[in-house]
DNA sequence: CAGAAAATCATACCAAAGGGCGACTGCGAA
DNA sequence: TTCGCAGTCGCCCTTTGGTATGATTTTCTG
């Protein structure tokens, strides 16, 4: 079960913080002001200088609420850098030309193994079969592809993009 | 030669736009008040509503400043664009790599057409010598290229950059 | 030019590859 | 269940591939 914080979510907790700060400091400026007004200013200057203090005052509150409160959306610049990237050498095209061809898994298999460079023997024991049966695959292979020889079978496949 | 625009940089014409664009709301908002103070404030209200009402209105101004003149941080994303780089199809390397292995001209033709699928009889047919000629060729190929049979042979030359 | 390297060819032998045929099994679709 | 396909395996035979050895000729290269 996932522990029980806030069901705000945080940028909103965040804000209910600032503006109780600032619900108070307006309080206590106000406060302030209010002091200051019956002890100096009033006497000695016109409404025009408390005026010039409370919007000085409540201007930078303001540049700071602004900066502070609105967690600024940083603005998301994309720099794209062309980065080079070696052609996929992974090769991944199988199961489309193999089947246009009627070709089936395992004698694709043995394909790329006759690729490799192995032979039938070697073939066999890879994949726990006796060796007759990889020249029963590879016969109708080769007559698929329309080899005569193993070789050539493997250049022809290469050629049809079904082994890299 | 370049056109000459401004010698400041942008960020600094906004700011100073800003600036001047708040000065004349400053003025305009205090012969505003001015006048409205003349009118009918100062008869009916006390000084804290017009201090009030100056406070409130500076306070939006120096948010709208705020968000508005600190221009949002820029997060500058790097993106990676791939750029699809296709294997060299031409295929050029040739004399380097195969006087490394010690291999002669002919013997890497007739590993070419080995690698085309064709049998000693063809191969000879191809370039007009004796089938025992290309089988002598194969024999010191293989033994160059440590495979034990043509396939094998094939495939490590591939390796090696010997053919395409 | 002399020597080395490369290319050519032959003969013999053995191993591997490939074709043809038949047979059996497991599995999925009709 | 029947049918067909994919996979498996064996046997026999032919072809091709590969090794070994030796010899001759051509082509560079110092």
């Amino acid at each position: 079960m996932p522990s029980h914080r806030s069901l705000l979510p945080p940028s909103l907790t965040a804000m209910k913080r600032h503006i109780l700060l600032y619900g108070l400091l307006a309080g206590g400026l106000i406060a302030l002001l209010k002091v200051v007004e019956y002890r100096y200013l009033v006497v000695t200057h016109s409404v025009e200088i408390y005026g010039g203090l409370v919007a000085a005052l409540f201007a930078g509150l303001g540049i700071w609420l602004g900066v502070t409160l609105t967690g600024r959306p940083e603005r998301i610049v994309v720099k794209e850098v062309p980065v080079v990237v070696q052609a996929p050498a992974t090769f991944v095209a199988d199961p489309a030309r193999r089947e246009a061809l009627g070709i089936t898994k395992r004698e694709l298999e043995i394909l790329k193994l006759m690729a490799a460079g192995m032979s039938n023997k070697e073939i066999a024991d890879q994949i726990f079969v006796s060796e007759n049966t990889v020249k029963t695959h590879a016969s109708r292979l080769f007559e698929k592809l329309g080899a005569r020889r193993r070789t050539q079978a493997i250049h022809t496949a290469k050629g049809s993009g079904l082994i890299p």
